[in-house]
DNA sequence: CTCTCTGCAAAGCATTTGCACATTG
DNA sequence: CAATGTGCAAATGCTTTGCAGAGAG
């Protein structure tokens, strides 16, 4: 495997080993999809077509608690993994599913706030934003991506 | 405590028939708990104890359909479910689990900014906010609750 | 070469569903 | 009384795990 970048590199500064499986699906994940194991599974057999959908999963739960990746949300059937950016919140189109990263600086002091009045400390939150995407919004009922 | 009042009039309004179970688990819901499937069922049983789990999620599913009742998290195993109270958000105590109702009304105002910079419409949001509560903090590091 | 991964397949939970009987309105 | 709801148990979908062989360092 080929560089990609500072991701392996968290790979290798921790105790893990950098095998082909876990780069590939690191980068699976790579500019900020949301996708679920078998997602991931997909684009990872892309490119190493024996990967199997448990060593997705104990990938991910690798990678997870090295903080290179998150999960997203849980919702309905499958968990839907991310790369673990920079902080940020989700903006989601309620109709196709598309999920936007966003930047909201105010909500960590608006909770913090909130927090603050029961008594809470370490303090941190999470704002999911939803609603209908332009495209979207634009076709009246019918069925797209 | 004794409101099973509008409670049961969701249930009567709606085209589903108003049954034990149904008021049961309305009520276990009530007073603004969050508790799983198996969580509710035990509340259920503690007044009619042949209730099966299978009918637990086929009512928590009508009343999720009639609005009276929301998920709240899905995070790992089970799923939590609430009554559907005014809009609210969540406090949760990352040690202990404890999960309070918060009113963070400039939540929404600070969503739609967002959203509409992405040319989203009908925004909603929900904002989790986390942290550890005054008990918590207080233990250095015991278990409790 | 040793120790860690991986593929495979079986196991584990949470949730859903089919069916015959019990209940509601 | 007709239609809907319930208990039971089997089925399903996502995720986790045990094991023996393959691969990384």
């Amino acid at each position: 495997m080929q560089d990609t970048k500072g991701v392996d590199a968290g790979l290798l500064q921790s105790r893990y080993r950098l095998t082909k499986q876990r780069a590939a699906t690191l980068r699976a994940l790579e500019d900020g999809r949301h996708l679920s194991a078998e997602e991931i599974l997909e684009r990872v057999r892309a490119q190493l077509p024996g990967v199997s959908l448990g060593t997705i999963y104990r990938t991910l739960d690798i990678l997870r608690s090295i903080g290179l990746v998150q999960i997203f949300s849980h919702a309905g059937g499958a968990a839907k993994y991310e790369a673990a950016l920079e902080k940020h919140h989700h903006l989601v189109c309620t109709r196709c599913g598309e999920v936007i990263n966003v930047s909201v600086n105010e909500a960590l002091a608006l909770s913090q706030t909130v927090a603050q009045e029961h008594g809470f400390h370490d303090v941190d939150c999470a704002l999911v934003v939803t609603g209908r995407c332009a495209r979207c919004t634009d076709v009246p009922a019918g069925a797209n991506t």
